[in-house]
DNA sequence: TTGAAAGGTGAACCATGTTTCAAGTTTAGA
DNA sequence: TCTAAACTTGAAACATGGTTCACCTTTCAA
């Protein structure tokens, strides 16, 4: 569950918004614990069920120290959002490689989600949660998101492999399905269905929809 | 946003499980002004943020009152909860009809839902927080849906209009389009498209998909 | 008319958990 | 080595808001 070194630090950096840089090496080390504890505990209880001494008590420190890097636990849970919302981008992101055809970009776009949303369960209730919590964040992590959807919508169109005329609307759609199958067979994962079979599945969907032809 | 008198008297009955039942008129009328007063702060601030003496307030009664009906501010969520749940269900139900075919039955559910949700809101919210508060209810939410959409499937093949082997993931896929157009069009609703527009557009990508033919 | 049950009231009780603070310890550069 | 800044500590201050309770008012059937 932990995260690794690498992802902690780029945490830590990617924060900086909310958390109060440390100059010392020894306080990056806290920051990193603060963080990697915090997912953990917002992951298993919720905002507001979790609380800032069983974070400082899960990263082995004292509960004043935690206001040495954060001003409240409200900073805390929106730099825990930018990261969260950061990593589950750059997931799918990095599953997308050159030769890949538009539809195949798609499918392995999922693919690596569903593994990223089965690796790291507690990333959907962090970002589901900022709709309460930090409301703005929550808007945004979705637009982008779209936004990207959008973009590569228009680029299979460009190349013929899509039809005309895709835009937000099937954007949007697209992302539901996404999430709503990383809900279901990846968070829930009833292991009934494997990540490859979902993705093949949503692809198929997307590809040529339901009818009989 | 107030209830209509025939609707909040449903969710005093469906709610049964979780509110106490009043016995005469008065305590009728009691327990709807809760009810109506829960959703429109729920609505607005969320589970935690919202107070039980805010809803009190709203509901023109005194904070004391509000035991006699519920037993604890979580039931009265979970009350709730379930009325959402059926208010959703329902609203999707009522718009289909005899004839209609397959696709065209979709494409309906769809508007009837986009057009509940602008006209409800705080739905998402109730619902989407359920996920902390009351998670067994959340998950119930999104399986009976998921199981409608099966049904619905199966039935479109049995009739030769939707191809074979559509099943539980392409159903999970389609309740996340539909959602997530809700949340974009219909509850944010930047009335940049109409829900008619928004229910073709993903009604098409359903029936056809993304590939040009 | 009447009294028992239902419903209403809001101050006070109480648990929880965030944030502050004053004092101690460690780090790192000079 | 030395010292200022960074970091740590945990008890206590503080705020919030759910829940209880003893007493009052209304309803309704006999």
């Amino acid at each position: 569950m932990g995260n690794t070194r690498g992802t902690a630090a780029k945490v830590a950096h990617d924060a900086c918004g909310d958390a109060k840089t440390p100059r010392t090496e020894r306080g990056r080390r806290s920051l990193r614990k603060l963080l990697d504890a915090a997912a953990e505990e917002f992951g298993e209880k919720g905002f507001h069920e979790a609380s800032v001494s069983s974070i400082t008590r899960r990263a082995g420190m004292a509960l004043g120290s935690f206001y040495t890097y954060f001003d409240s636990k409200d900073a805390l849970f929106r730099a825990l959002v930018a990261d969260m919302s950061e990593q589950v981008k750059s997931s799918a992101r990095s599953a997308i490689s050159e030769g890949m055809g538009a539809l195949e970009i798609e499918r392995a776009g999922l693919l690596a989600f569903l593994n990223f949303a089965a690796e790291h369960k507690e990333v959907y209730r962090i970002i589901d949660e900022a709709e309460f919590v930090d409301p703005a964040s929550y808007r945004e992590h979705y637009e982008t998101i779209a936004a990207r959807f959008v973009e590569r919508l228009q680029a299979g169109a460009a190349r013929g492999e899509f039809r005309d005329g895709l835009g937000e609307i099937e954007a949007w759609a697209m992302m539901g399905m996404n999430v709503f199958a990383g809900l279901r067979f990846a968070v829930w994962g009833l292991a009934d269905k494997s990540p490859d079979e979902v993705a093949a599945g949503v692809n198929r969907l997307l590809a040529e929809g339901v009818l009989r032809r």
